[in-house]
DNA sequence: TGCCAGGCCCTCTTTAGGGCCTT
């Protein structure tokens, strides 16, 4: 029997908490998680507190449930990322909207003068094409609408790791059981992920054609 | 104190505007 997820697909599934929306502001990351998923199953973690240099605001707190107290006693970027760099090794990464928590991973990893290999693939994208019907594409209502367990409290960065990992998961077996997908590489998963929505439904046939030979 | 961005994607489109998503 192939393997359900293939090795190819071995990747980090990350999720960052800032203190706002933008690093070209001055936000900063407040809070890493992230998770190493192997053949379809999470084999590691990392989480880490951020130390972001300054008070972040009280709408930040409420969100997120980090308060300027834990952020006093946590640790600075510098350290966080190389351990974060160190974690992801030559991994692919996958987040839920990856250009948001890109930006933020481009601009701590240079501040903490460290670098990564891997390219981001974005699990939102790919939910906006093979799950049109859902209500929205936010994760914690792709979460409830393919009855993903709850990891922890969404908004905090390990948990939403988890979630975004358990989704990534969900969606490699519905390609897998809708469209008899099998070879479902990072780089296929990237390709899908840009391709034209009016096109998805045959370009999944055509896949599907393709591997069956 | 209140505010800030940016990539993607749709449409009443491409010489634009606005919603979705992330914190």
């Amino acid at each position: 029997m192939p393997s359900r997820h293939p090795k190819a697909n071995t990747v980090v599934v990350l999720d960052f908490e800032t203190s706002g929306l933008s690093p070209n502001l001055g936000d900063r990351a407040i809070e890493v998680g992230a998770v190493l998923l192997e053949n379809g199953s999470i084999t590691d973690r990392y989480q880490s507190l951020i130390n972001p240099g300054f008070r972040v605001d009280s709408f930040i707190e409420r969100l997120t449930g980090i308060s300027n107290t834990m952020l006093r006693s946590a640790p600075s970027a510098t350290g966080v990322f190389k351990e974060l760099a160190r974690f992801i090794g030559n991994h692919n990464l996958v987040a839920h909207n990856a250009s948001f928590d890109k930006k933020f991973m481009d601009a701590e990893m240079a501040l903490a003068r460290q670098s990564y290999q891997g390219t981001f693939a974005c699990s939102m994208l790919i939910a906006r094409r093979i799950y049109q019907n859902a209500p929205d594409h936010k994760l914690g209502t792709l979460v409830r609408y393919k009855k993903l367990p709850l990891a922890g409290e969404f908004h905090r960065a390990l948990a939403d790791a988890e979630m975004t990992a358990n989704l990534w998961i969900k969606i490699l077996d519905d390609l897998q059981a809708d469209h008899q997908l099998d070879n479902l590489t990072f780089p296929f998963m990237k390709k899908l992920g840009r391709m034209p929505k009016a096109s998805i439904a045959q370009f999944l046939l055509r896949q599907s054609q393709t591997e069956a030979g």
